[in-house]
DNA sequence: AATAATGTTATCATATTTGATAACATTATT
DNA sequence: AATAATGTTATCAAATATGATAACATTATT
């Protein structure tokens, strides 16, 4: 096999990783676009993750668990800490 | 206590449940609007909820149940739906 | 530099979602 | 009316979110 031949192959293999990247940033995407509004919203409005958790009836640590997008947070859960911040989630599909 | 007095009485019962039923409301007015956003994709693109479940790679009957409200679903969850419907699910905060 | 305030991480217990299966109900088709 | 297609409900097991606590890390304040 040419070096060109490997070459393709590990681009293919390039693409194929920045594909699947693709695929897991796209189902990732909507997480991160809703914890960065809400962070955004909280650090606005000069509020301490701790006094967040006390407004949603929680602890820090779990908003900080949240903030950190390590794992998959429920609709209701969003519901909570956006209005804890005045807010209001909205959702739609496109 | 007068008959006025008493049906003072019975419609502040009536607000306090009222304002009740609106924070409830407000609460799961999420749910319900994602949740028939997908149910009109799905029936304009004539798929059924098993044709649905097949490409979400799960069953039907958990399709019936999202569809029903009756729990409150992940984030992840809403995600893989929409895009089994060619949709993207977008979040925003107002 | 010391202290306080804020944020992070790990861990455990509990509740809930989610997947799967099957029986049943409703609606559409022939 | 009979059959097929579609949707619903109940139930169980497994995975995961969520609440709680505590120890630690980082950043701001004095």
């Amino acid at each position: 096999m040419s070096k060109a031949g490997i070459k393709f192959e590990v681009i293919k293999e390039q693409l194929m990783k920045d594909d699947e990247f693709k695929v897991e940033y796209e189902k990732l995407k909507p997480r991160y676009e809703i914890i960065s509004q809400i962070i955004e919203a909280r650090n606005t409005q000069h509020i301490t993750q701790e006094e967040l958790a006390l407004r949603v009836g929680t602890q820090k640590s779990n908003i900080s668990r949240f903030e950190s997008g390590s794992y998959n947070p429920s609709l209701d859960f969003l519901v909570k800490v956006a209005k804890s911040l005045g807010k209001e989630i909205h959702i739609e599909i496109r």
